[in-house]
DNA sequence: CAGCATCCTATTGGATACTG
DNA sequence: CAGTATCCAATAGGATGCTG
């Protein structure tokens, strides 16, 4: 993924320990909430997902996209790969103790949506009628 | 920004509460986890910047970015936009109650990243490595 | 200063087809 | 089943130039 910002300023500044020496955190950060990334690790809180099944259980993503995400967080240390080498292959995907634990502070963001969306939709709308009667 | 993605089913399963009712919790999670509404929220949690301030303090950012990514984010009630008329226009932004609440699990999901990015640059270290002798 | 409009390129990501 | 490779469309996003 890309990473070729130097977005480096804000870091010590706002964003206090994060994001310090460059970007170097910046990266992990985009793959854990990266469009896809975050369903992946949401659908594996329950427990191991075969590749099919995840496929299924996400759907509308492609496998491309669904192998080329897990390749990443895989990577990272976030998801665990287990093959069964049968003649018809089985792998399994679940969430490392890393994961798993990265898991959570991005739950509680997901929390925050679920409680908070419709305050969010009403902005909007709010936003956009005064832009309609006041321009 | 984009949402017609319809991976609805993850949702009530893994997800929790986040995301039911197709993904309208999604459009809130892009705008707030976006490449630049991180950063921008992270700059406003210490108080009011201008845009000008704003445009330094976030380095590598476009003032197309930054004023599109404010747009969306003081239509989504998180920012809000205050203006000084003067001949010459002083605008502040700030975060509103909602964006302050906002900000709470992103910064511990920024937190949970200074404090484990190492663990996941090992980690890709460790899977690098097995790669180049296991192939 | 605080933006908006335009152009143009890079990246994302879906569809499709093929392999072990 | 579990992917990989290729092609193609949509989007993100940077550079530039212009307004109030």
């Amino acid at each position: 993924m890309q990473v070729g910002v130097q977005a480096d300023v804000v870091a010590a500044d706002a964003a206090g320990d994060a994001f310090n020496g460059g970007c170097r955190g910046r990266v992990v950060f985009d793959h854990i909430t990266s469009r896809w990334g975050v369903l992946v690790l949401a659908a594996l809180r329950s427990g191991p997902v075969r590749f099919s099944g995840l496929h299924v259980k996400i759907s509308g993503m492609s496998e491309k996209m669904l192998s080329q995400t897990l390749r990443t967080l895989v990577r990272d240390g976030l998801i665990a790969r287990t093959v069964d080498a049968s003649t018809p292959p089985k792998v399994s995907y679940s969430l490392t103790p890393l994961g798993s634990s990265a898991s959570e502070p991005l739950q509680s963001l997901l929390d925050w949506i679920s409680v908070h969306s419709a305050d969010v939709e009403r902005a909007q709308r709010h936003h956009d009628e005064a832009l309609a009667v006041d321009g």
